[in-house]
RNA sequence: GGGAUCGUCGUCUAGCUUGGUAUGAUACUAGUCUGGGGGACUAGUGGUCGCAGGUUCAAAUCCUGCCGGUCCCA
């Protein structure tokens, strides 16, 4: 085999799409089921799934959430209840209809998503003020059809994903609840997975079907598309009416409840992959690699392998103490060559080499993945690994903020913004707020709009498609 | 929703036009030599050609349907 047929064989560059699939796979994350549009999930992509879910689950519990699991059946009956919202995924809802030979009465949904069931339950559960706030959170998988255009973790017809669901006796409570939660989105996505968003509103035509409004976090990829990577709903009463989630408040009057519901998916591995990916193949930030470093051990002969493998096991064990996630390539018939490649493919962060050589320099070179740095670090001072790794975290993110900005432009005019949407990136243009201008935007360039920023809201400016007064300056972008 | 394209050992691939049960590489297994950026040699294992029908004495090859991958446009 050709040097190019073991690696990736197109360049990030050239040929984005292409790239992202052979990393995927040549990574070992993910490999393609039978059926259409599903994927399996390999122990290296689902390591990092649950890495992410550790770190969700420990934010979440510190926010007084607990979790929960619910069945992946929902009658239609159910799921029909509240009608927006049915309508909204009818088109991509997969139906059970039989068991065995036997047709069922009621059809039943593989969740598509589970507001209808987990409300269904809720209005059992809460009767006083005292029962709330509740709020659960799900770790499960949803179900939505997607005929054409799948890839891996970014669209998919069966994908993991947490969905939380709370109930307040307050709008206010419940407004903050949803806040709360896009900031542990926030900063859980930049600081593990080192991809900066921008977090604020989607429009009323992007929000999600039931919704009173959708905050949204979203980021720029390296190729010019936008993804987004968790949304944070208020529900306002929306399902609380139909479903009748309702609690007794002090002076015993009965009222509808203020639900809140929010989800990230494994889209966030996709987002890791496409941020920080190189023609290598992955590159993975410290705080989320199944391991973290890699001890490639070198030697000749017997005598070779005498010298270099105790000081490597003993390296092992001194990292493995400080909390690292080491192994060690003793593979044979392989050259050093060959793991280096192999290593640096599935994107670990960190690799040792050690050879005599360095055994009579006392010391040892140690591969930054995500730079291809090569540095000498004494074996009196290999605790460092320890800050090399952060620093690998810290400045991963620094290049991701580095090249998210760069594919952020300004506009506020309409011509301009159409020659320029078809080069990608993220565009801040003044819109009015009417859905009109946003659907003939959409029409004409294909852009819509990701995200109105917190604080964006402005009216000294005139709409990019209309002319009239801006409302805010909401970002636009062709997206995933 | 419309269009294009592809599917042959684990991977990549020849053969398909002009039907006669499949080529090569790599990977894998064993061994020897090697070993600081994808090593070499030797000997082996592995496919019935995405699936199902049809045409035919005979189908990877021709026909139909289906399944799956990829890309472009809306």
């Amino acid at each position: 085999m050709s040097k190019e047929d073991v690696g990736i064989t197109v360049s990030k560059k050239d040929d984005f799409s292409e790239w992202y699939t052979q990393v995927v796979l040549k990574a070992k994350l993910a490999d393609y089921a039978p059926v259409k549009g599903l994927i399996v999930l390999r122990p290296d992509g689902y390591s990092i799934w649950e890495s992410l879910k550790s770190t969700f689950d420990k934010k979440f519990a510190k926010n007084g959430i607990r979790n929960g699991f619910l069945p992946v059946l929902i009658p239609e009956s159910l799921l029909g209840k509240e009608q927006k919202h049915f309508a909204g995924f009818n088109p991509e809802v997969f139906w059970v209809t039989h068991s065995g030979t036997n047709e069922v009465g009621d059809r039943l949904a593989l969740r598509p998503t589970s507001e209808t069931l987990a409300y269904t339950l809720y209005s059992k559960w809460i009767q006083s003020w005292r029962d709330l706030p509740l709020k659960i959170n799900f770790w499960n998988t949803a179900l939505r059809a997607e005929i054409k255009a799948t890839k891996p973790f970014l669209r998919t017809s069966e994908f993991l994903w947490q969905e939380g669901h709370t109930v307040h006796t307050t709008q206010e409570e419940a407004e903050k609840e949803v806040m709360k939660i896009l900031d542990i989105y926030k900063n859980t996505v930049e600081e593990e997975l080192a991809i900066p968003v921008t977090t604020g509103k989607k429009s009323e035509k992007e929000k999600f079907v039931g919704a009173v409004y959708t905050t949204t976090m979203e980021s720029i990829m390296p190729d010019g598309k936008a993804l987004q990577m968790g949304t944070s709903h208020f529900l306002g009463q929306n399902f609380s009416k139909p479903f009748e989630v309702k609690f007794a408040d002090k002076d015993n009057v009965e009222h509808f409840a203020w639900q809140t519901s929010w989800g990230v998916s494994w889209r966030l591995i996709g987002a890791m992959i496409m941020a920080h990916g190189d023609d290598q193949g992955l590159v993975l930030p410290p705080k989320v690699a199944p391991t973290q470093v890699v001890i490639v051990p070198i030697y000749r002969n017997d005598e070779g392998r005498d010298k270099v493998l105790p000081k490597v096991k003993e390296i092992q064990e001194k990292l493995e103490s400080k909390d690292i996630r080491i192994q060690i390539d003793d593979r044979q018939g392989l050259s050093p060559g060959y793991k280096f490649n192999d290593w640096e493919m599935k994107g670990v962060p960190i690799r040792i080499e050690i050879g005599p050589k360095d055994i009579e320099k006392q010391s040892m070179v140690v591969a930054k993945r995500y730079n291809r740095e090569k540095i000498n670090l004494e074996f009196s001072e290999m605790e460092k690994i320890v800050s090399v790794l952060d620093e690998i975290q810290k400045n991963m993110l620094e290049n991701a903020r580095v090249q998210s900005k760069e594919n952020t432009k300004e506009v506020s005019d309409y011509t301009e913004f159409k020659s320029k949407i078809e080069e990608g990136g993220f565009f801040n243009a003044p819109w009015c707020g009417k859905l009109e201008c946003e659907e003939k935007i959409k029409e004409e360039t294909g852009a819509d709009i990701r995200v109105i920023p917190f604080g964006s809201e402005n009216t000294d400016l005139k709409c990019m498609y209309c002319g009239e007064q801006s409302e805010s300056v909401p970002i636009f972008a062709r997206g995933y």
